[in-house]
RNA sequence: CGGGGCGUAGCGCAGUUGGCUAGCGCGCAUCGUUCGGGACGAUGAGGUCGGCGGUUCAAGUCCGCCCGCCCCGACCA
């Protein structure tokens, strides 16, 4: 490819306001360009990655026996009512009315369409086991994109699902992608952290994520400094420190304490540690509200408690609620005198205190010594719904201390069992003739968040420096003055060896090649000027020095 | 969805309290000089000032509504 045709030249300003390396770069270099929030045109240097990247997934997942598919990007809205997402899901997906009159909405990701599949062509257990994979769009209606290319609404994901008799078939095929996974990423350059995670909309029995470190990730993992525990923050477990009880039980009063709502001040305030107080919010629920009580240090951990709580809808309550419901402002709630309907749930961290602080229900008061079974019904089970913190002890190892870590999520597999075939209906007939569920697995990767996280794990103040895996080309040349028919030479030598070669053959500057290469980011840099005479120039994106060698050389050296 | 910022040439921006043919830098085109780390000079092309409506003799500038983009938060596979 010659850059002086390429569509998608670097800008020598920055571009828009990202906090994002990689997504300013991605656009300053030429790799793509916005076309509404978190929807991009990737530019013919981008498409050459994601192509790289396209390739290297199916090459892993085809060695190991899977099948290639396409599914639809249009979905009738009848196939997601039928599984029951369509409302589960409903504040991400983008439905609309076709003018003949059918619902539909745009994939933001592929069940339903491949539980379809299964039901109509999955029929004997000898079909089983089997693994499909499609590289496909999704659309979410996110509520928030973020960082370019690492959270989009459109984006290219490698989505691939297993079909088996039972759970142990299951385990293989779960076993089968990990290991294909670890592969893949590994080929692109990435060193990846599996930890255990929520599967959220998607459902199933368990899950893992495919993590990459890095500080401008949105997603938080824990590790353990002793053991192997690892996990993401949303499910990550801990022992929480537990402190001396006072004996004796005191008597329940309100004291007042005038506009003082965090628990740093009214513990400082009512001169008790801040693990005597307590938080209680009030979540709205699906069509009922519940109080959620946890030890005043913690914050409530949402993806615990909407787990538990096995609901559709789980939001904190509007200040009105809770005004009517506490009969005082906002900050003052407690379980002391909360209507009898209302529901409390109770943190692990809550179970063995004595004497402890709790909002009143009244404004500006709150209640010291509290106690369960006086004052408030002891709870058949305390729950874990709170976040855990830094610092903490292992819940594996015990004595190991935990960290968080900030990460971008690269893949997620999931054990979806029989959730989508019983819903929908996709049998096979086993060996003694009787009609069972398949039992599914889906495993996914974000195709287009890969080039934002390989930027932001490999790349310098000069630019992008890709892993030659997936760079856009293996080898820019760049023809100084009096070097052009030299280097219009190499390059059709380049290119009949199968060398991906971009030649920057502009009548421009020194400088602005070097500088433009070093920004684009491909891993060798070959230069032919009069100085190099019949040699040529080598020098590697991620290193120093430079080598002089002649053709026949090179060639071998790129071979 | 809440908070904040913004929308003027392909990109980055300036445009006083409303005032005449709407500017600057980068990029782009032509010519000349330069030519190994973002060179210089000259000339030139490029604009429904996000949209609609209103106030006014006069609106990029004031008012209203709408649309879009960015950042933070909540949310999320």
């Amino acid at each position: 490819m010659r850059y002086s045709k390429l569509i998608g030249k670097t800008k020598r300003q920055k571009m828009q306001t990202s906090n994002a390396v990689s997504h300013q770069l991605l656009l300053k270099a030429g790799f793509i360009t916005p076309v509404a929030a978190g929807i991009y045109s990737f530019l013919p240097l981008g498409f050459r990655v994601l192509e790289k990247v396209d390739h290297i997934i199916k090459e892993e997942l085809e060695k190991r026996g899977v099948q290639h598919l396409i599914m639809p990007f249009v979905h009738p809205a009848a196939l997601w009512k039928e599984s029951g997402r369509f409302g589960k899901m409903k504040r991400i997906l983008a439905v609309f009315k076709a003018q003949h009159g059918g619902e539909y909405l745009l994939a933001p990701t592929h069940e339903e369409t491949v539980t379809d599949i299964a039901r109509k062509f999955v029929i004997s257990y000898k079909d089983l086991p089997c693994i499909v994979n499609q590289n496909q769009w999704k659309y979410r209606d996110e509520i928030r994109v973020n960082a370019g290319l690492l959270r989009t609404r459109e984006f290219l994901m490698q989505d691939a699902y297993s079909f088996d008799i039972d759970e142990k078939g299951l385990e293989e095929s779960f076993a089968l992608i990990s290991d294909a996974y670890k592969a893949i990423f590994l080929k692109m350059g990435f060193e990846t952290v599996v930890v255990k995670a929520d599967s959220g909309a998607i459902g199933g029995s368990g899950s893992e994520e495919f993590m990459v470190l890095s500080s401008a990730g949105e997603d938080k993992i824990i590790v353990c400094d002793s053991c192997q525990y690892k996990a993401n923050l949303e499910t990550a477990e801990s022992i929480s420190p537990s402190y001396p009880q006072e004996k004796d039980i005191k008597l329940m009063r309100a004291v007042l304490g005038k506009g003082i709502i965090g628990v740093e001040e009214l513990a400082k305030f009512l001169n008790i540690p801040i693990y005597q107080t307590t938080k209680t919010l009030l979540y709205q629920v699906d069509n009922q509200v519940i109080a959620v009580c946890v030890r005043g240090e913690y914050q409530i951990n949402e993806t615990k408690l909407h787990n538990y709580l096995k609901c559709t809808i789980l939001a904190l309550a509007s200040e009105d609620t809770v005004k009517k419901l506490t009969k005082a402002k906002v900050g003052y709630a407690g379980p002391v005198g909360l209507p009898k309907n209302i529901k409390i749930i109770w943190d692990l961290t809550t179970k063995d205190r004595i004497n402890f602080e709790a909002g009143a229900n009244k404004t500006d008061y709150h209640n010291l010594n509290v106690n369960f079974d006086r004052d408030v019904t002891k709870p058949e089970e305390f729950i874990d719904v709170r976040l855990i913190k830094s610092g903490e002890n292992c819940i594996k190892c015990k004595k190991g201390k935990i960290k968080e870590l900030n990460t971008i999520e690269l893949g997620h597999v999931f054990k979806l069992g029989t959730i989508y075939s019983e819903a929908m209906a996709a049998n096979f007939i086993d060996k003694k003739g009787k009609s069972k569920p398949i039992v599914m697995g889906c495993y996914g990767i974000g195709m287009t968040r890969i080039l934002s996280a390989a930027i932001e794990q490999h790349h310098d103040d000069k630019g992008i420096m890709w892993p030659k895996e997936i760079a856009p080309f293996l080898v820019q040349l760049i023809s100084l003055s009096g070097g052009e028919k030299n280097a219009e030479k190499l390059y059709h030598k380049l290119m009949e060896k199968n060398i991906e070669v971009l030649w920057d053959d502009r009548d421009e500057s020194a400088g602005v090649k070097f500088a433009d290469a070093d920004l684009i980011g491909i891993p060798i840099r070959l230069v032919v000027s009069n100085k190099t005479g019949d040699k040529v120039e080598l020098k590697y994106r991620n290193k120093k020095d430079i080598q002089l060698y002649s053709e026949s050389r090179l060639l071998e050296i790129l071979k």
